[in-house]
This record gives C-alpha cells, sequence and structure tokens, in this order.
DNA sequence: CAGCATCCGGATGGATACTG
DNA sequence: CAGTATCCATCCGGATGCTG
C-alpha cells in the first residue's frame, strides 16, 4: 500500500506550516495589530483611562459587539486594565499598561512611516493602475484572438 | 417630511467613519502588514531577488493563489518590482525596491517587540484565562439561579 | 514555470434586540 | 451605563483544474 498520497503530503506540510506560523512571534503581533480596531483602541488610550462610553464615541465606527470584543481581547493580552466601579449606573474605565504603551509605540511607528511614506505608495499605485488600463486599452484595440 | 430617520443618521456616520479609516494612512499601512502574507513574502525577499517558484517554497504554506495575489499587489504599491524574462520556460523574479525594504524595517520592528514581550503577552493570557476558569468554576459551585 | 478562473467553507464583523 | 446574545452578509483565503 501506498504510504501517502501527494495531496496528504502537501497538507500535512501545509498544516505544519500553519502551526509554525501560529506560533511565529512576529505573526502574532502583526495579527493583533491588523485587526480592524486594535490600533485604533490603543491610540484612544494614549492619553489616559477612558470609559466604555467615551471610547465607543472616540472610535465612532464601531460597534458595541466589536468593542467589547476587541477589549476583552486587549486585557486577556496584558494590553490594558478594565476597572469596574460598582453604583448605579455602573462605571468601568480602561487604561493602558506599561505593555500596551510599549506597543502603542509600534503602532506609532507605523503611523510615522505611513505619514512618509504613503505618498509613494499612492503614486506607484497611480502608475500601476495607469499601465494596466493601457493595456487593457491596446488589448481591445488589437482586436486580441 | 421627517429629513432623515436615526439609523440612516447612524449608517450615514458609519459610512463617513469607513471612509475617514480607509483614508487613513496609519490603517492602510496596519492593513497591509496585517494581511497573511504580506510580511512573510517581504522578508522571504529581504536578501535579494527571488523567483516564483522560491517563494513558493520558502513562504511553504501559501497556495499560488494568495502568492500571486499577495505579490500583485505589493507590486501595485510599489513595494517591489517584477522582472519577466522571456523564454521556455518564462522565468519570473521579484525584487524588494527601497520602498519595500523600507517598510521591511517596519516588520522588523513588530519582530522585535514579539521577541522582547510576547512572553509577558502569553503570561498575561495564562492569568486571564486561568482567572476566567476560576470564577466560572464558584459559579457553578454556588449553583447560580 | 508562472500563472488564471472557479467554486466553496469558515471566519470576521455589522445590525438588532435584550439585560443587570 | 456597559454590556450579552443572536442573526446574517461579506470577504478572505484554500482547493482544484486549466493555460501560454
Amino acid at each position: 500500500m501506498a504510504t501517502q498520497t501527494a495531496a496528504q503530503l502537501r497538507e500535512e506540510a501545509r498544516r505544519d506550516y500553519a502551526l509554525w506560523l501560529a506560533e511565529c512571534p512576529g505573526r502574532q503581533v502583526l495579527d493583533r495589530l491588523g485587526d480592524k480596531w486594535s490600533a485604533l483602541l490603543l491610540r484612544a488610550l494614549a492619553d489616559g483611562p477612558r470609559r466604555y462610553s467615551d471610547l465607543s464615541r472616540l472610535v465612532a465606527g464601531v460597534s458595541q459587539k466589536m468593542l467589547t470584543q476587541s477589549l476583552r481581547s486587549l486585557e486577556r493580552d496584558g494590553l490594558l486594565n478594565r476597572e469596574v466601579t460598582a453604583g448605579v449606573p455602573v462605571r468601568v474605565d480602561y487604561e493602558l499598561t506599561p505593555l500596551g504603551h510599549s506597543m502603542l509605540s509600534l503602532v506609532d511607528a507605523s503611523s510615522t512611516w505611513a505619514r512618509t511614506h504613503m505618498p509613494e505608495v499612492h503614486a506607484a499605485r497611480a502608475r500601476y493602475d495607469a499601465d494596466a488600463e493601457a493595456r487593457t486599452d491596446a488589448e481591445a484595440r488589437d482586436g486580441k484572438a
């Protein structure tokens, strides 16, 4: 009997790689920053503690589902602290931990890179798209096939 | 007639914010780094030009669909150059542009942060999860409701 | 060799309604 | 006020098969 089909071997390799990827520290950071709201929340908390409702206004576009979900996830990773003050109504404050601040500096680095290099990126895009369109037009004119 | 319902107003606000987000330079960078393969590809190209097939081996887990798609996207943004050498079989090399290298340094920054701080993150997670479980257990023991 | 086209499942995330 | 719970659309990305 054959040991393993090529497909099985490939899938195994892929799974191994997925595992490796999941453990790659750099990837985990990028995943965290890559999600839609984490970076925004870190920035919103940069200047000090904020209440839940403050955050939902500060980061205007977020649904309360994603707000809560993101906050929980950031809290779990030790990037921010959640402090509940009992009473009616309840009051909940969120505050960056030192770890959170250190990650914030990473966000700022991206932001800085963006400000200095995005113009180049946009220029490159414009060139690329113009060329692509030109090629498409030429094709149409030459009556391909 | 009423000018606009509350729902319409909210949706409009959300759309405005989405637009603003789409233009936020920092977000665009994070989106690029956040996607599954861009950072890996930048790293794979760090030491010099690579052929398509080299890349597909170097970044072992990627499907050729995502490989091509990511490369195209990076090329469009001016982060790498695609050079086709005619012949049979065809040969295609990819190479980082200076802009690509500069973004690579951002990837490295994340990587560095990860190496120095991920242990803290994992510790925080362990604490969080342990606490959560403890709370759940207590709830069960007290026979809630 | 270096792709492109198509199909498809699962995760992401938004809208809405309800709760302590 | 600060959430939780549910439903649902979209989209990312993988598998497969075909091409110059």
